[in-house]
DNA sequence: GCCTGATCATAACAGTGTTATACAAATGTC
DNA sequence: GACATTTGTATAACACTGTTATGATCAGGC
């Protein structure tokens, strides 16, 4: 990676933590970046390339937070572990997770790169499911991992957009963690 | 509701149902309602006051999807009607769904008259999901009710975001109508 | 009829992402 | 090393966005 190329990057990812996706105009990544805005051009795709750029780095933070620490064995606590790293990811990295879940973002449309990203997050919590749901068949399994997704992405999108459904931080994560944990043994429960 | 107001609201809807959030500029809306943009500024409050409407909407159909037909009593056909009365409603209402949940509109925040629809419609389904567990606390119906929203809100964005994730649309409708079942089931065992 | 507030047409403003233009720098070929 | 080609750059211009400003008209109340 060039010189110039590396700076805007940089730069980007500054703003966007900082200043979420309104932060993210092409001038002011340039002037961060402190090069003229034709570098965004030919360096990236325009402003698609950044917010590409931006996207595989939201779902690589996701795919992360389904890697476990040695020494977690037992199933409800790889679950809190996992659901606990998930939402604090969430939180550190509030824009880039809004990104991948196409807030804010008017036009931006994902390369083949980028999706490629999202699949591979849900490669990673597949794995995972596999581990929790050890005599289940694959597609079992999928779906599991399906439903825990969807359960936790369900909680951290409502929580961000319907106002009503706002608790306190600590008792909201215990909900989230208690409801993947009971619908993994009710999974498990339910063999086909 | 004036004439122009009624107009102008008319042609945002039109537009936003047939072209989406990006077809929403205010000059196409004025264009489209036949009178100049100071009306949008006169009659609304701007672009945040159309986006305020819609979004008004939004929560308004997924109200409706939470409202049962008369004779369906039995529990697991009440959560396979309302699952896919708001998967439905979803696609034919896909713009509006988006809106409510933040995508593709930086800079809109929406009212407290809209904030209060998101409430409205948690209520609804509050209700339904006391039915679904006749004999659980207040607060256990709560978490209940979120959670059920939770997945099944989970499962649309993911299926509009993680490409990876697409499957069969009849394959899907059923494993979230599956899911929401078994974990609604797995709670009315689960007594504190 | 007068006054006030609401509504309206239109132009201008400040910002956006992108493209065009001319030039400079880097690389490749002989 | 000289020349040609490719890549990168600064800057201005373009087309579009939401919004405000300006001057005029309309509607309602006294």
């Amino acid at each position: 990676m060039s010189d110039a190329k590396s700076k805007i990057m940089q730069a980007a990812s500054k703003l966007f933590l900082e200043g979420g996706y309104k932060a993210l105009s092409v001038r002011a990544i340039a002037r961060e970046a402190g090069v003229s805005t034709i570098g965004i051009y030919s360096h990236f795709d325009g402003k698609q390339g950044i917010l590409d750029a931006l996207y595989i780095e939201g779902f690589a933070q996701v795919e992360a937070t389904c890697a476990l620490p040695d020494g977690v064995t037992d199933r409800d606590a790889a679950i809190e572990t996992v659901v606990r790293q998930y939402l604090r990811s969430v939180q550190a990295h509030e824009a880039h997770y809004r990104l991948i879940f196409g807030e804010q973002s008017p036009d931006f449309s994902p390369s083949e790169d980028a999706r490629k990203a999202g699949a591979q997050a849900f490669a990673r919590l597949l794995e995972r499911s596999a581990e929790f749901l050890p005599d289940h068949s694959a597609d079992e399994v999928r779906n599991a991992a399906l439903e825990i997704w969807a359960l936790i992405h369900g909680f951290v999108s409502l929580r961000q957009h319907v106002t009503a459904l706002k608790t306190q931080s600590t008792d909201w994560e215990d909900q989230v963690v208690r409801a993947v944990r009971i619908h993994v043994a009710a999974l498990d429960q339910t063999r086909s």
